[in-house]
DNA sequence: AACCGACTTGCAGACTTCTGCAACTACGCA
DNA sequence: TGCGTAGTTGCAGAAGTCTGCAAGTCGGTT
């Protein structure tokens, strides 16, 4: 392979590493959704926003097509779901982590 | 919150991004691992792999202890061995997209 | 054909991340 | 106490990322 499998893996990670990108793969789980209503949710640049949305359009984590005078946006995948709710759940236990050892220091005063 | 959550998400889709630290991570789902082994599995000054280690420590997704005289790491929680399978699948698909795409486009001539 | 709304592209400046050298700390042992 | 192995930390230069303004493209409409 001419790219290593976990150098490939890290770009794929890096590509949702981005507040921007990261709302807009939530907003696309319910479903393909056009430009103008992501601008409408997600309070950015619409530059800016092309710009992150040709990131992931890039990765091939998202797709998009036009329909009526409208570029539409869809996840390419159903996988991208499972992938953020795996993201959920370690946040959520690596934050509890923290809160216990937080919990823990102040209750040593 | 004083960080919104889909910041906290990118920050720790970001803290995979980097291949380097993809290996190690590899490397721990194995079990707890002295940084001598991930050295000589990994191939980067050690200094580099310190600072590497020093990312995933404080985002919470490793955690470290000394035995005998070395110092070993270990993931956090089993939960990130769940968010690379998932990170799997989806690079297979999409690769497998490409592919099909691909072969689509030679077949066209 | 001219125009408009909906996006995208091209940059440049500001900022962040990465790498490797050098210096440093921490243990265990003679 | 003095050494050596094991890791970590401090940088600085190189490289990459992000943002927003300005300009451009693409389809519909009139």
């Amino acid at each position: 392979m001419s790219v290593p499998l976990y150098q490939a893996k890290a770009e794929m990670f890096r590509t949702l590493g981005h507040p921007v990108r990261i709302r807009v793969l939530e907003l696309l789980q319910a479903g393909p959704r056009p430009v103008r209503d992501l601008l409408a949710d997600i309070d950015v640049e619409p530059s800016s926003l092309s710009q992150q949305l040709a990131v992931l359009r890039r990765a091939g984590i998202v797709v998009s097509f036009r329909e009526g005078g409208l570029v539409m946006y869809a996840l390419s995948t159903p996988a991208v779901a499972d992938l953020l709710a795996a993201g959920r759940r370690i946040l959520g236990e690596v934050l509890t982590d923290r809160d216990s050892l937080l919990a823990e220091l102040k209750a040593r005063d």
